[in-house]
RNA sequence: GGGCGAUUAGCUCAGUUGGUUCAGAGCAUAUGCCUUACAAGCAUAGGGUCGGGGGUUCGACUCCCUCAUCGCCCA
């Protein structure tokens, strides 16, 4: 067979992926194993793949192939989101850019554009996931908007207004006047932006005199009720009971004091506008104030402001800032930095605004999510996301789940008559439940309208490893009885509160148990500059064009071995190639193994035994320690371990050790072990890299259609034979050792070199000589009791080895190495006779740190010993 | 402003309950090798006062205090 010695991804990937499909290994049905469930976090049904989505499937992609592997029931669900106001600004604006204005068609004609939409763009994220290997369970694909879901959610809503957890009410809320929507707390981001800070003075009734306020916003002050300052305030004392007049509205309201205005800032005098922030809003409420709304849903000034009408809200600051300064009540303006919080979607500056909105309150279906964490029943992988989560849910708000928007789950509640409602399921229903709270018999359909407005999407995703499994539909079923609770969940930490902490409040209030029972945090996909890795920053690479370089598997390593839980990975091209050279080295390892003919007739010589058993212990350690990492969700760890498994000990030691001369054969044992073991690490790296490891499998031995790797049974970890491990560290040590003289020397590998020991030789292993003898292509290996004459030396342990050398042993330098190594080990013995001399120590430190150190001195004092008589027998030459 | 977390090699990170020759890994770097599996490779090597200062202890990367810098969350 002629095989290629560069792997090549793309002719394998996709034909594997076919192969796992047609014969259905991704399909889960309940039966009598034991589950593993995943759901995906559902992307955004119209968005592309990113980086982010690389990671973060590829992490549950290694979870769900490895627990098939370990025998479960792996079934991993993916779907989409209908994510409302993303989705409906990019329809809005394809339709602007037809010549179509939203405000001209009427809602089920928008929805059929956005229907469209989707229908059109959705899914392509999840053939990307294809692309990089995903083993989903397709059949199951969901959307947050198909029938289940829909019903599930307004099922939810009905069930919760019922139970007295949603109520409507007037709150000021960040509103984003581009969307012409509210947003919740959480969808609001704040900008350190440069701005001004105005001083504007405002006429005491009554007295020839002002008092001037500092603010950044001067158009609000049309909208004015209140000029506040401090009760403790000296300066402003003499104003109690006084009343002031608004500048350009010329209104007047009362001066008042409240402990909330900072002394510190501006003049310490601050102007109270209910309507137009959060905390003007609250000192309003508590002086009852009136609350006087300027704005229009657009951000223009409406008619109750008097003057600019119709003029945007920054055209107005302009506005009002030459008004100020024409009417003489501009003191001064001077440069200021704040903090301006903006639209997660649209990056509209968000405008502080009271309005009517739905809301559900949190407090009390909150609390078993709390304690469900508090008390490890759910596990936050890294445990450090566990302070975070508490603080959260200690001071949790109640959630604004309406959006002024058109694309998602619409508002269930009707209204009738002088603005009275209704909450149900379906209009029959809401008109069943109208006829009885008015006594009306003759309401029809007609007089009842359904709100306008949608859900919040997150009302929905909250529910999504229940709907996943129809769970709240049909609360018996099958599926929702075996899959749920699921077992991991992986996303992202900025979602730990709009998704992960809701869906733990909605599992326990909707099915009483926990949704997963670990939740695993990634990192942030960054670039060198530690930037965050985005579309609109342009500096992210395109997924698909780093699965066509470098492989899927290549990518998948490269995403997962500089990503611990919890920490950032900085992107570098430099990750994806690492992975694609590991997939490499497979692959020339499988050449080669492959190249070798066997030979029934030789026997298998002792360094391949030892080989041989050498390997099977540290296949054995290695599971066990991937084991030990995968329980504690240290994923890029367990993939260095089996990394350095097939690259450095499988590859570096054995296969060398094994390797017959060129052209030579193998004996049969030898060969089949080699089989063996290279099928087991196939297995190991799998879940890692599905792609390379089957290709492989397939071409390893004769295998059936139907047969596949990623249907097999992962390796079990046994007990491993440490002592024989060590022993065999020593070899290593020996041969690295013996090439370090040969570098130093100059001495080329093709030179037969003679190995010296000193040592009795019962305590040396001839099985493991034999190794060092092939490794490191010598002629002869002795025994000896005295220092032979001119020749390089080294120490392992206590035993000291010799390479004769005659005349080209150079002695000064010889001697050098030897005085290097002295100051070293006396250096060492002076700190471990320092321990040894204290008293205390020897009287606190335990037997067994004693003992070591007792040890340690007697080691370092025979080195120096042996040491001192080298160095003494090159002097004396 | 309040809270949480971090600071270990050039980079990204490990480092269990304070005690092995414990200061580690991968990448990167340097030097030598086109040695018939692999130059996407092999061999060898260099690199760190464990952010600064103080304390507890026989013993501190590890525990405590303090300062500095950075990040995140909340206001």
């Amino acid at each position: 067979m002629d095989i290629p010695s560069k792997y090549d991804p793309v002719k394998t990937e996709s034909k594997w992926y076919d192969y796992w499909m047609k014969h259905g290994f991704f399909k889960s049905i309940p039966d009598e194993r034991e589950p593993y469930t995943i759901v995906i976090p559902p992307p955004n049904v119209t968005g592309v793949l990113h980086m982010g989505h690389m990671l973060n499937n590829t992490i549950q992609d290694v979870l769900i192939r490895r627990a098939r592997m370990l025998g479960k029931n792996a079934c991993w669900v993916p779907g989409t989101d209908h994510a409302s106001i993303a989705t409906e600004a990019k329809v809005v604006a394809k339709l602007k850019s037809e010549g179509i204005d939203k405000k001209g068609i009427s809602r089920e004609e928008f929805l059929e554009h956005a229907w469209e939409w989707t229908r059109k763009h959705g899914g392509i994220i999840l053939e990307q996931l294809k692309k990089l290997g995903a083993s989903c369970d397709w059949d199951r694909t969901l959307f947050t908007m198909d029938k289940e879901r829909y019903d599930s959610v307004i099922k939810t809503f009905v069930y919760l207004y019922n139970k007295g957890l949603i109520y409507r009410g007037v709150r000021m809320v960040n509103w984003d006047p581009q969307a012409r929507t509210a947003v919740s707390d959480e969808e609001v981001y704040f900008t350190e932006e440069q701005s001004k800070l105005y001083y504007v003075r405002y006429k005491i009734v009554g007295w020839n005199d002002y008092v001037t306020v500092a603010t950044t916003r001067p158009e609000t002050i049309l909208g004015d009720t209140a000029v506040c300052a401090n009760p403790n305030d000296p300066r402003y004392k003499h104003l109690k009971g006084r009343k002031v007049i608004v500048p350009m509205a010329n209104r007047e309201v009362p001066f008042i004091f409240d402990d909330y205005v900072d002394m510190e800032f501006g003049t310490g005098c601050l102007k109270i506008t209910p309507a137009h922030d959060i905390n003007d809003y609250e000192i309003g409420r508590r002086h009852n104030l009136e609350s006087i709304d300027i704005f229009n849903d657009d951000g223009t000034i409406s008619r109750r402001a008097n003057m600019f009408v119709g003029a945007d809200r920054f055209a107005a600051k302009d506005l009002a800032e030459k008004e100020l300064k024409r009417t003489g009540n501009l003191v001064r303006v001077i440069p200021y930095n704040n903090k301006i919080g903006r639209s997660e979607r649209t990056h509209a500056v968000i405008e502080p605004k009271l309005s009517t909105q739905w809301f559900l309150k949190m407090e009390e279906i909150s609390r078993p999510a709390l304690n469900a964490v508090l008390n490890g029943d759910i596990h936050l992988h890294p445990a450090k996301f566990r302070n975070l989560y508490r603080h959260w849910m200690e001071n949790v708000h109640d959630w604004c789940i309406s959006r002024q928007l058109w694309w998602g789950h619409r508002i269930p509640a009707w209204y009738y008559g002088n603005n009275e409602f209704v909450v149900a399921g379906d209009i029959n229903a809401a008109l069943e439940l109208a006829r009885q709270k008015s006594g009306d018999r003759n309401l029809s359909e007609k007089d009842l309208k359904q709100d306008e407005d949608v859900l919040d999407t997150w009302f929905s995703s909250w529910l999504w490893p229940i709907t996943s499994f129809d769970g709240i539909n049909k609360p018996d079923n099958p599926d929702i009885k075996y899959y749920y609770p699921t077992d991991d969940l992986i996303t992202a930490p900025e979602i730990l509160f709009f998704w992960v902490a809701r869906m733990i409040i909605a599992g326990y209030e909707f099915r009483g148990e926990k949704p997963f029972r670990n939740v695993y945090l990634t990192g942030l996909v960054r670039d060198q500059q530690r930037r965050k890795m985005s579309k609109s920053l342009g500096n992210s690479p395109e997924p698909l064009d780093l699965i066509e370089k470098y492989g899927a598997d290549g990518v998948r390593v490269g995403m997962l071995l500089c990503s611990p839980a919890g920490n950032d990975l900085l992107y570098d091209d430099t990750l994806p190639e690492q992975g694609r050279n590991f997939a490499n080295k497979i692959w020339n390892a499988f050449r080669l193994v492959k190249s070798w003919k066997i030979d029934d007739k030789i026997s298998q010589p002792g360094s391949s035994e030892t080989a041989v058993r050498w390997m099977e212990e540290m296949l054995k350690k290695n599971i066990s320690q991937i084991d030990s990492n995968f329980k504690r969700f240290r994923i890029s760890e367990a993939l260095m371990t089996a990394y350095k498994l097939f690259w450095d000990e499988f590859s570096g030691w054995y296969l060398e050790i094994i390797k017959p001369e060129y052209e030579k054969p193998i004996d049969r044992k030898t060969y089949e072990a080699t089989l063996i073991f290279f099928d087991k690490l196939l297995r190991i790296i799998h879940p890692f890299m599905p792609f390379i490891t089957e290709e492989i499998w397939q071409l390893l031995v004769e295998r059936k259609d139907g047969e596949s790797l990623m249907i097999s049974r992962m390796p079990e970890s046994k007990r491993y034979n440490k002592a024989f491990l060590m022993k065999f560290e020593i070899v290593k040590e020996t041969v690295s050792a013996v090439r370090s003289i040969r570098k130093e020397k100059n001495l080329s590998q093709k030179e037969k070199l003679v190995l010296s020991i000193r040592s009795n030789e019962e305590s040396i292993d001839h099985d493991f000589m034999t190794v060092v003898s092939k490794l490191c292509n010598l002629s002869e290996i002795s025994f000896t009791d005295n220092k032979p004459e001119g020749a390089a030396s080294f120490m392992i342990g206590t035993t000291e080895y010799f390479i004769p050398l005659g005349d080209r042993l150079d002695p000064e330098s010889e001697i050098r190495k030897i005085h290097e190594e002295l100051d070293y080990f006396s250096g060492f013995l002076a700190s471990v006779m320092k321990k040894l001399d204290n008293e205390k120590f020897v009287k606190n430190a335990p037997a067994k740190v004693l003992e070591l150190e007792v040890r340690k001195k007697n080691d370092a004092e025979s080195k120096i010993r042996s040491l001192t008589e080298r160095l003494n027998g090159l002097v004396d030459r």
